[in-house]
DNA sequence: TTAAAGATGCATAATAAATGCATGTTTTGA
DNA sequence: TCAAAACATGCATTTATTATGCATCTTTAA
């Protein structure tokens, strides 16, 4: 039970992005950089913000990415729900099994996603993204 | 995030075991039968449940499987803990992340799991036996 | 003493995740 | 206008994990 590198990588480039002084454009090679990962997953997941609205992206020269909304308004439960290929934690009905419709088990293990997700759901990206690491940055250069 | 098989059929043989009349011995041969798996995995989830004390087996010609416990003393909770190989929805240390302890992601997904597991703790293999599942081996004879 | 049935280890296959490479597109600035 | 920067995207490859299958051993009752 673990949640995809998707998502923890969306999560450390928002992390990374919060972190700018405003105004700021970075590249994906900043991130990568900066935590020492491979530029194609990232430049997906960045993909992906970008047409959820999360992260703006100028192309050419000079361009570069930076927050589309304040970090206060960007749940980290929407980011899990999007790179998250599944929140099922059992699939029944693929080779349907034998006792479904009469099996509670799926009914109390979606309880417990749901108690998962809803653990989740009162925090935004401000909520992780200490004054600290806006310094890192700045370090990193 | 979802479990894994492992977890999936330690549960669905629990279920057949608990359905089964008092004193009836059943075969791996019988669990894989009625959901249609392989025996091989479940030959080793059986293994797993053995050595833990929720399911009692006797070898050799006339053996097989029956609960060793009442059904309300199998926690489901202990079930997931014993087969899902991790519980930690990010690993931040293996190539350790560079804001590692300056990152507030890594409590709140903690937490999340908290919540989802604390959802489980007050279920047993009780509360997900049906009378009717009870009645489906016989139908299976 | 044989056959049933659990116990176990190893090998293979399937799936999904992760990564890398190549190429296209947009845009700025010289 | 052209070259370089930087995002955008598709495809191929690798790796890791999960799942399955096969072979063999051990136990035990009939």
């Amino acid at each position: 039970m673990k949640l995809s590198k998707h998502t923890d990588y969306a999560f450390r480039s928002l992390i990374f992005l919060a972190g700018q002084p405003p105004g700021q454009r970075v590249t994906i090679q900043d991130i990568c950089d900066f935590y020492s990962i491979s530029p194609n997953h990232v430049s997906k997941v960045i993909m992906q913000l970008v047409r959820r609205g999360e992260v703006e992206s100028v192309r050419g020269k000079g361009g570069g990415l930076s927050l589309a909304k304040a970090p206060e308004d960007i749940a980290l439960l929407d980011i899990v729900k999007e790179f998250e290929t599944t929140l099922q934690p059992i699939n029944c009905a693929e080779q349907p099994c034998r006792i479904m419709g009469d099996c509670a088990l799926q009914g109390l293990l979606g309880n417990a996603v749901g108690a998962f997700l809803e653990s989740l759901a009162p925090y935004t990206l401000a909520d992780i993204t200490s004054s600290e690491v806006q310094v890192l940055r700045l370090q990193a250069d």
